[in-house]
DNA sequence: CTGAAAGCGCTAACAT
DNA sequence: ATGTTAGCGCTTTCAG
């Protein structure tokens, strides 16, 4: 049933360990004979058995991702997984997956079954990552102070390009709906606003509530003002923000965070930071690769692109400070 | 660095097939030297090499999970293969993923390197079922006339259920808001709901649409008649029937179908057939293992639940037929 | 350029 | 109850 390497040389006539040889590094073996071996191979469908490579060279060829389990499902995290996936078929490694509800892991999990651990939902000072770091390659998506390698969003960098964006629309008066600071990357969020926005001569508002369209609903109407632009930590935010503004009759410009599929389906559509996602998992996969293979750690921080749709790109090209000009536009909608 | 069984033996002044027994069969090891190598085997910080036990074993104690890659990421997946995930952590499984776009698995992915495989996003006489169990144990989450394990979820008799259920509200002229019905999955649920209302004297009216909300809302201008009430093959479109509705200020009984959070979130609350993700992940996982331990493939369909929120409650207790009572319902809102 | 020996870490089968 | 032998399938020495 299960040809080994053994049939494959007797076949072509040769011994086991010119079979190897053939198939690892051709150039140590005379073309003839390879021929013949490679032959062999395909006649007998031979296939060489990753379990007994992986024994013999201490090498799994695969690497655990760590995910914790949240019970509202974010579409990124997939995008994420497949940036990782893609990335290690074009290297030979497969991907093992840790789901838990608290993202925890032991040693256990890793040492003997992975050769490398890529870590999500990163807190400060998270302490998985020293103790799976001493026993074996270790890169987060997130940031640490430790010698790991790690790849973050540049979220400060993504809230600057909201907020420059809503600056070159020629307003003045931008706030900021975000979550609650928690986060880590909630707060580089509310940093990059700030940064940006200060340095522009502004003067910075915050409203918070949840991440949600209730939250944008909800949050905006903290501000006892109607501003000249908004810029929302999320797109489910922004698009409570859209629906609220909409049913008053004023449409502003609003920027959104994620770059979700849900903000090309509203009306009007969203412009957002389209977060890297996929491009993290690619990153990731390569930087955990890199480690196995004993170079040093990296730290790469992504920047997000801003992704202009209809709910400001209605300004561009006008010279004059933005007005909240108050128009029949249709009911935004999801779709 | 890497501590072997020999260590272990050495220590414990025993042989390492001796460690080996008094890990595996301890009954087999007289309690003093069972002791004695317990000690050794903590001190050590001793664990069995995985791949050298596969390869002794011939198992690798990995089970592979192929999914396609979506655009639109399906929350119910996460809910699945949270399921699967945590029955193998139970059984001291790993779970590899290949994720690829078409969802695409080569033999070659699979053996050596797991000891069966679980296949999603059947199709109809889906080429993988037969190439991939003719080398290895294969379950699959739908439906094959293959003798291979399979599990799913029992469409048809959640369409009966929503239904029945409005039935039971004394409704009479129930129509149904469906995806095309291309996927397998649909054709159940529209043929659910085909006999149901067919039992009941009815005469079934189905309109087509996409399965978001966008199809809801516009699928339902089809009827060209406001019905007694709905039945929508998912909960998006749910959503979009509802807001359509709303907007006209008419509200009748309304059933989704998914159970998604996303039910829980709007004004009224949506009644929905609850999709059993979670516990297809985990029979689907219990299908495979029993299929690597050489048990007969199963058959399992797993019967979805009803649960009923304000969108249909509304009605109950009432004896008399369905009005479509006009009210002043708020907005429906997507929370 | 090719082969023989040896062993990665573990555990059946067969002793003792 | 414990140890000896041997081998899972492959590849790194070291010889030829």
């Amino acid at each position: 049933m299960k040809v080994t390497i053994r049939e494959v040389a007797i076949k072509a006539g040769v011994s086991p360990i010119t079979v190897s040889r053939a198939l690892n590094s051709p150039d140590l073996v005379r073309p003839d004979t390879r021929a013949k071996i490679e032959k062999a191979v395909t006649e007998l469908r031979y296939r060489p058995n990753p379990v007994a490579q992986g024994l013999r060279s201490g090498k799994t060829r695969v690497v655990l991702l760590v995910v914790k389990h949240k019970r509202t499902y974010d579409p990124l995290l997939f995008e994420f997984a497949l940036g990782v996936s893609d990335t290690f078929q074009q290297n030979n490694y497969s991907l093992l997956i840790h789901l838990t509800p608290d993202g925890s892991v032991s040693v256990d999990d890793v040492t003997g079954r992975a050769d490398g651990v890529i870590l999500t939902d990163i807190e400060e000072n998270d302490p998985r990552i020293e103790k799976l770091a001493r026993h074996v390659p270790v890169a987060i998506f997130g940031e640490s102070t430790l010698a790991v390698s790690q790849v973050d969003i540049d979220d400060a960098w993504g809230a600057r390009l909201a907020t420059e964006h809503l600056l070159s629309l020629g307003c003045q008066d931008i706030v900021m709906v975000a979550g609650d600071g928690r986060a880590l990357y909630m707060k580089h969020r509310i940093r990059g606003y700030i940064e940006a926005f200060t340095e522009a001569g502004g003067n910075p508002t915050i409203a918070y509530g949840s991440l949600d369209l209730i939250g944008g609903e909800t949050a905006i109407r903290s501000f006892g003002r109607i501003p000249e632009a908004i810029f929302c930590a999320s797109d489910g935010m922004a698009v409570g923000v859209l629906r609220n503004l909409t049913s008053l009759g004023i449409r502003i410009p609003i920027v959104g965070c994620d770059g979700l599929q849900l903000g090309e389906m509203t009306t009007p559509t969203l412009t957002s930071i389209k977060l890297p996602f996929y491009e993290a998992g690619q990153k990731l996969a390569e930087a955990i690769l890199d480690g196995i293979q004993g170079k040093e750690p990296v730290n790469i921080r992504i920047r997000p692109d801003l992704v202009i749709r209809e709910s400001t790109h209605y300004w561009e090209g006008r010279t004059s400070r933005c007005d909240s000009s108050r128009n029949e536009a249709a009911s935004p909608t999801l779709t």
